[in-house]
DNA sequence: AATCTCCTCAACCGCAGGCTC
DNA sequence: CGAGCCTGCGGTTGAGGAGAT
């Protein structure tokens, strides 16, 4: 591979990011936030070209990020949102709370595509694959590499039917996704910072396929049309939305009988899994609280967050620059009515720190820990959980029992134990 | 046990668009 | 208005791991 431009100035790092770099990196953006991605490896003392920096930190050490294996619901949620939007990997994302575009990319050509395929369908055109295509389109890499553009258009009654036809064989509910509505701000969220209307979605949708340049655009995000508000007013049917696109109508509409067939059907448990939504009523203790917990999630309109140093990009992509101590008290361990058992695990937690937490040393720690308390053990485990539930997925560990809870958290940290022999050449 | 093949995923590249001067 | 810089995006690569032989 060639070098980019700016690494050839100096002589600038490539390749996998060491633990210490990630700490440099990570303290640097938690004290001050990015700004200008270009003037971060100088101040945080790296060698590394700033679009390397903004890479490492989008993908990998942000602190909303989901870590572990898709659920089903999420692949599924994938396809659906390929066939509307086709490569356009980083609207996908912003559907997919704690995913980065990367992920969703690799995740499509590895394993989404070929499982397509082999329930005959087309992953470009999300159409049923002809005999001819079944025969010579092996899911090989090297065809997969090479495949024409994935554009779909959204209007394909085949594309989307097929799809239904797929999806219903994972899925029994003809619920849809909830999603934050200003008007409805106790609405469970999942993508507040890029909700865009309705309208614009359908704006969008109408024009964008058709002109496949603005897929690079930057401007609004798509607001997709699953996110209808559930159970928290039925707006269907009211203003605009009488006049729309079947997609926008949810369930309540009994006109609407298109949509449970056009629509993944999801229910809503199982969305409270994989999609870490946070059903207010259900649950006192997080009642309503999968947004205000929710401090990694970046919304412009929040006075809180208004005041970054931050450019212009994705909010979902930004953080607000807090110390270790703060983050910990307020996002990681949001339990304020736990009481004294709050103070209790900040205080534990507090001594691993943000890269030992990401990294191997929290898994070291954590072993020695095991060994020495398991039941402390259990406690940072089901800590770390909460951080990446909490102000992400809610209250997807509250409904399982602590073997799975453990198993879990474990294969979460899979990665970063995976990584640790690697990390160590370094050293 | 050694080697080969395939797969995954972190990280890179080039490009487009926005912003500033 | 255009040049230069910065950011963000999608496509692509290649190292390393897992499984097969």
């Amino acid at each position: 591979m060639g070098r980019h431009s700016c690494c050839y100035k100096q002589k600038l790092r490539k390749g996998l990011w060491s633990p210490e770099e990630d700490e440099k990196l990570m303290n640097h953006i938690t004290k001050h936030g990015h700004g200008c991605w270009s003037s971060v490896p100088k101040l945080a003392g790296l060698q590394r070209c700033g679009k390397s920096c903004r890479l490492r930190w989008i993908n990998y050490l942000r602190p909303d990020l989901k870590r572990g294996a898709f659920s089903q619901e999420e692949e599924d949620l994938i396809i659906e949102l390929h066939a509307v939007l086709g490569n356009r990997w980083s609207q996908i994302a912003a559907q997919l709370p704690g995913r980065t575009d990367n992920e969703i990319k690799n995740l499509w050509n590895s394993c989404i595509k070929k499982k397509l395929r082999q329930k005959g369908i087309d992953p470009n055109t999300h159409k049923p694959l002809s005999d001819a295509d079944r025969r010579g389109a092996a899911p090989t890499i090297s065809t997969e590499r090479t495949s024409g553009s994935s554009d779909v258009n959204p209007s394909s009654a085949g594309a989307l039917g097929n799809l239904s036809h797929l999806l219903s064989e994972t899925a029994q509910s003809s619920m849809l996704l909830p999603v934050y509505d200003k008007n409805h701000p106790e609405t469970p969220n999942l993508a507040r910072p890029k909700v865009q209307p309705k309208e614009l979605f359908l704006d969008q949708l109408a024009a964008g396929h058709e002109s496949p340049s603005s897929c690079r655009s930057s401007g609004p995000t798509l607001y997709f049309p699953f996110q209808q508000p559930l159970g928290y007013g039925n707006e269907c049917g009211s203003g605009d939305g009488a006049n729309m696109n079947s997609l926008w109508y949810n369930q309540s509409d009994f006109n609407c009988s298109t949509i449970s067939t056009v629509m993944p059907p999801v229910s809503p448990s199982a969305l409270s899994t994989s999609m870490g939504l946070n059903l207010p009523p259900e649950n006192p203790r997080h009642g309503g609280a999968g947004i205000g917990n929710a401090p990694f999630y970046w919304d412009g309109s929040n006075p809180s967050s208004s005041g970054s140093t931050g450019s212009s990009g994705s909010n979902s992509m930004g953080f607000e620059p807090q110390s270790t101590t703060s983050i910990l008290e307020n996002s990681v361990f949001p339990w304020t009515d736990i009481g004294q058992e709050k103070d209790t695990r900040v205080h534990l937690v507090e001594e691993l720190k943000w890269p030992d937490l990401l990294h191997g040393t929290f898994a070291e720690a954590t072993t020695a820990m095991q060994n020495q308390n398991q039941s402390l053990y259990d406690d940072v485990i089901k800590a770390e959980s909460q951080f990446n539930m909490e102000g992400i997925c809610a209250s997807w560990f509250q409904n399982q029992q602590p073997q799975q809870q453990l198993q879990a958290a474990s294969d979460m940290y899979d990665k970063d134990l995976q990584r640790l022999p690697l990390s160590f050449e370094h050293i």
